[in-house]
RNA sequence: GCUGCUAUAGUGUAGUCCGGCCAAUCAUGCGGGCCUUUCACGCCCGCGACUGGGGUUCGAAUCCCCAUAGCAGCACCA
């Protein structure tokens, strides 16, 4: 009985179960070095890393860098840092722009095998007759003469756009996007960053090639790639590979934030955002910045699933995932919004005793010495507010002439602050106040922490009433933190 | 236009394959209460959904058909 109940209580999200998995499982995470990784890569990153961890197996990065065009030579750095941060069990990394070789022979023994041929045809042209379900004239080619053209192709004796290879595949199947699509294609420019080449595999091709060549036996991805899985097929037929067990999931809508790289570079370059890491932005180094923990990041993304529905990503989710990481740890300090300095008549010094966390006596107090005046946030200061409780200290009663108030002492009892429904307040000493900026998505936050914030360099705390916070950076001019969540 | 995928509360998710135990699970959110020198955490109570219409069946969230809506692909991107 007991047993079951504890079961019930430590209920945990588990995905469903993947078919031929029993031997273990090699999968790969494969993102293209365009930028950083950003929330919507987390969620391939983290199904893949969380099946491998279940099965056991290898877990591949590849690096699919096969489009100069879509390629920063700076990502690939980038890239690596931004796994590293979440934790990936990666086992091993490859680069697709150090492998052309091997699609090159494998090409042409897909050409040998008539699985492929050197289409010549214009582009145009081309779609046309694939719409009227028309061979082109290349199709029926000999084998020695498209032998012939892959090698007119690697001399370079064709120029970009004057010949590409094609799979053969059915040109009766009904859906056109599965007829004789491209597998290789020429670019003269621009140079791609880190390999001298002209022929370039497309996607699909170079795919299959390594999916097969690393043993890949499960695919998770985005449902974007369902016609790729289709076409994908096609190849591993005409060599006889099999093919690996592929798990789909929707298209996850993100708001709030901008995802796409072309637009948040663009954004950086005009200095809209501050950089990659701008708070305003979607990548997972944003959500560091923000003080949001890889395993909450991680976590979200498997209580989401592999479902094939299309979903919206929903930031409270996340938010709550990291609640549950950051709430046991963080240090509690008071941070006072928008101050005005207030003294408080008839109050003997005091020294309170606030604790660091009050779910942790362990960890002890922080000190805030009283001497006559504090800041106050001055929002909790309007008019009709006769008293506040200074939290952690004592009660202050507040009288109003018209629009100006002034401030008394109104004892130390805890009780009494509570029979009137006095609201506990965070202050600071005025002496003893740091100035602090309070960043968050909406703009700045201007005010003042305690002192002792400035030890908490890189860490979230809570600043009481306010929410959690990262601290990003604290020098002679103060200390900033970006906002987390409540 | 052609091809395909999907449709459970505000959001995410379980159940759908093998119809009844589902007047539908869990989390998050929201409302209320308790606890508490934070509007955090914890605890308690509550709110809230099977897209619509037909059909099969003793019985349908679950099977079939149609409709509607959303998404994806038809790139020499990934």
């Amino acid at each position: 009985m007991y047993a079951s109940l504890s079961e019930k209580h430590e209920h945990k999200k588990v995905l469903p179960d993947l078919e031929k998995s029993e031997k273990g499982v090699v999968m790969r995470f494969a993102p293209n070095p365009s930028g950083p990784l950003h929330i919507g890569h987390a969620r391939a990153a983290a199904l893949n890393d969380a099946y491998v961890k279940q099965y056991g197996g290898r877990y591949i990065l590849r690096i699919e860098d096969t489009d100069p065009k879509r390629v920063d030579p700076e990502a690939y750095e980038m890239v690596r840092e931004d796994i590293s941060w979440l934790g990936l069990g990666i086992t091993e990394t490859v680069t697709q722009s150090d492998r052309f070789s091997l699609y090159y022979d494998l090409c042409m023994q897909l050409i040998e095998r008539g699985g492929a041929y050197v289409c010549t045809c214009d582009n145009e042209h081309f779609r046309e007759l694939k719409q009227a379900k028309t061979a082109c004239p290349c199709r029926d080619l000999p084998v020695a003469t498209n032998l012939e053209r892959w090698q007119k192709m690697l001399d370079h004796e064709f120029k970009e756009g004057e010949a590409s290879v094609r799979i053969r595949t059915d040109l009766d199947n009904p859906d056109p996007a599965m007829r004789d699509f491209p597998a290789f294609r020429i670019l003269d420019a621009p140079p791609h960053p880190k390999v001298k080449a002209h022929v370039y595999p497309l996607m699909n091709f170079s795919v299959v090639a390594d999916d097969h060549l690393l043993g890949v036996t499960h695919v998770i991805r985005g449902k974007d790639h369902i016609a790729n899985t289709r076409r994908q097929k096609y190849i591993y037929d005409h060599f006889g590979w099999q093919v690996p067990v592929y798990r789909h999931y929707g298209r996850m809508g993100i708001e709030g934030v901008v995802l796409s790289t072309s637009q948040m570079r663009l954004g950086i370059n005009e200095g809209t955002y501050t950089g990659w890491d701008d708070i305003r932005l979607g990548t997972l180094r944003a959500l560091a910045r923000r003080g949001i923990c890889p395993e909450a990041v991680k976590n979200a993304m498997l209580a989401i699933g592999i479902g094939d529905t299309d979903i919206s990503f929903s930031w409270d989710n996340l938010y709550a995932e990291n609640r549950k990481i950051v709430d046991p740890v963080a240090n509690r300090y008071f941070f006072v919004p928008d101050p005005i300095t207030v003294t408080i008549e008839g109050a003997a010094p005091h020294t309170a005793h606030a604790m660091l966390h009050p779910g942790d006596t362990a960890r002890g107090t922080r000190t805030l010495e009283f001497d006559g005046s504090v800041l106050l946030p001055k929002s909790e200061i309007s008019p009709g507010t006769s008293m506040v409780r200074l939290k952690d200290l004592f009660n202050v009663k507040i009288v109003w002439d018209g629009n100006i108030p002034s401030f008394s002492y109104g004892g130390d009892s805890l009780a009494e602050a509570r029979a009137v429904k006095a609201p506990i307040i965070q202050w600071l000493p005025a002496q003893a106040a740091v100035p602090c900026t309070l960043l968050t998505q909406e703009g700045e936050m201007k005010g003042v922490c305690e002192p002792l914030v400035g030890a908490e360099l890189d860490r979230v705390v809570q600043f009481e009433r306010i929410g959690f916070a990262r601290i990003d950076s604290v020098d002679a001019s103060g200390i900033r933190a970006y906002f987390t969540h409540k």
